[in-house]
DNA sequence: TCAATAAGAAACTTAAAGTATCTTATTTTT
DNA sequence: AAAAATAAGATACTTTAAGTTTCTTATTGA
């Protein structure tokens, strides 16, 4: 005899990978629960007894899968590098992974939901902050060159971009972005990391 | 006799006015037309006749603001340290400035249409998020101690966080992020300024 | 076998987005 | 200055989707 009703876990199981799914192709504006109870093919109220709202589910969905995956461990990844440079490496390499889970969730929001012309419009204001943002960069290094505090060259793109990334999603986050920070942004990381790439011949 | 109707510049300068007072207040779920109108002391017909979508509105709302702030111009600043370190603490400094306004309109979103216990979620991922980065920073840099690497001593947090917060902007912002990026990001920004932070005393 | 629990179907309520129509103030043209 | 054209603004309507209620019945456990 089938099943013709599932409930409990095998039934809360669905209703995650359903969510999961959800979120994935279609982002966090595609997840109501009338959508998550087609998928998972159950019915609204199942989903509204037990949530209080699509963030909520998706939050629980994506916290599934990460212990499903990890069996119940987010932390802990050995390293096995042989120099810094290496472990971080391979740092940020897995790290690519939870991101993206937790993107799934919150950041892939935000295209999605965008017509195809909203979603130009956005694209088109981020690639004029970029020139700009660049532009920034070139103009500061190149005072810095003529001053012999840098060397001849030029710096890879994504350095030049990177703090103003930083800064776009420091905000984002309601992180501070104070002076403090700020002076920790130039002299403890651009600064070295400049002298570095274009280093005085002197 | 005073006007009864706006019409033209004025109008479309008292509906702008009202889109970013409700962005910067309520953020962009906010943003209906009915509530535009309602603050512009208008009709919904008006703004369905000019534009095609909320975020339209908002991105020309912010696009005028920046135009009369900046009477046209969006580029070209002054710089006028006296070194690397000041040109680019000025460069951010600004930039924090025209950011706020580019977040009004897109990062603000995010928190303002949480409920209480939603938000509260969300923080609390976020801070579990930082707590594993910084583990697996300490881990790095530790290791890089014990072989010599680096130097004693411990780094500033800010420091910790940056290349996780900028992956998420990455993924969010839908950049790319290949090993190519990666690796640009350990050897041409983390490890010399670790290596800065934290000098090998021989 | 019976009682308790919870799934699922279906209909209903409510709220908000989007649209259509019409009146009339304002501007432009003759 | 008067008439015609344009567009604002009020109002009511349509449509869609979220959220809720009620009821039937499958499943579980005593």
């Amino acid at each position: 005899m089938t099943k013709t009703r599932r409930r409990g876990a095998e039934l809360e199981a669905a209703i995650y990978q359903a969510t999961r799914d959800i979120l994935s192709q279609d982002g966090l504006t595609q997840l109501t629960f009338a959508n998550v109870a087609e998928l998972a093919g159950t019915s609204k109220p199942v989903i509204y007894r037990r949530w209080n709202s699509p963030l909520e589910l998706a939050m629980m969905a994506i916290q599934d899968k990460i212990k499903m995956d990890n069996h119940g461990q987010l932390d802990q990844l050995e390293l096995t590098g042989k120099s810094l440079s290496e472990d971080l490496f391979q740092t940020f390499k897995r790290l690519t992974v939870s991101i993206n889970t937790f993107n799934q969730t919150f950041m892939v929001t935000w295209m999605h939901n965008l017509t195809a012309t909203d979603s130009e419009n956005v694209q088109n204001v981020l690639k004029a902050a970029k020139k700009i943002d660049i532009n920034a960069i070139n103009r500061a290094v190149q005072r810095a060159q003529e001053r012999g505090e840098l060397g001849a060259g030029d710096l890879p793109i994504d350095l030049k971009l990177m703090p103003f990334d930083w800064l776009r999603y420091r905000v984002f986050a309601n992180e501070q972005v104070d002076d403090a920070m700020i002076n920790t942004l130039v002299d403890g990381l651009l600064v070295p990391a400049y002298q570095h790439a274009l280093p005085t011949t002197n």
